[in-house]
DNA sequence: AAATTGATTCAT
DNA sequence: TGAATCAATTTT
């Protein structure tokens, strides 16, 4: 089982949208993965690992596979599946997914349709940081699932101009598009 | 377009 | 010890 996740040890620009129609479970919540971002190390200036190790950021330089959750803005969670190899910073933001279970009425197509809305609905925080999500006991958990069909590579969203903002890094299920966050503000 | 909100980080 | 930063959302 553990097998098939093998490619989360690759470079995440390869990880990141085979993440993509995998199962996320917390306790009794289940939903499928529908949006990541691919975040690298100190080549690349929009990830928090670009310059070098912190407190925070140092699951992204440990082993594949484990849960890297943190606060943004002061009141979002926001969770990322650590990638690549031991030593090598990599991590995969969790952007948005479908509920498919747990949710009970309050689900709905936007429920995790965001970052910050995916890590509140979950009801994820600072215990769910360094969790390894490939453990079948874990209570945070990956899972697998149908492959999905086509992927979209669209720029990443909030980074600053001349910080990886131009780079295609942000990949979508396209079949299941409608549960995705919105695009940036534009129109 | 602006307010909200607080941990992390970098500079004194 | 303090100011700036920040991978976002909601409300105007």
């Amino acid at each position: 089982m553990r097998e098939f996740f093998d490619f989360l040890r690759q470079p995440p620009l390869l990880a990141a949208p085979s993440l993509l129609g995998c199962i996320l479970v917390h306790g009794e919540a289940r939903v499928r993965l529908v949006e990541v971002e691919a975040y690298g190390g100190s080549e690349d200036l929009g990830s928090h690992a670009a310059r070098g190790v912190t407190p925070r950021n140092q699951v992204m330089f440990g082993p594949a596979g484990v849960s890297y959750v943190y606060l943004n803005y002061g009141m979002y969670w926001l969770m990322n599946v650590v990638c690549h190899t031991e030593g090598q910073p990599g991590a995969i933001l969790l952007r948005a997914a479908e509920p498919l279970a747990g949710f009970g009425d309050d689900s709905h197509p936007q429920l995790l349709a965001g970052p910050g809305r995916l890590g509140r609905a979950l009801g994820l925080g600072r215990p769910h940081y360094g969790i390894d999500l490939l453990d079948p006991n874990s209570l945070l958990r990956l899972e697998p699932g149908e492959p999905c069909g086509e992927v979209l590579a669209t720029p990443r969203i909030g980074l600053a101009a001349g910080k990886g903002d131009e780079l295609p890094w942000r990949f979508i299920d396209r079949s299941r598009e409608r549960f995705a966050s919105r695009r940036p503000a534009k129109g």
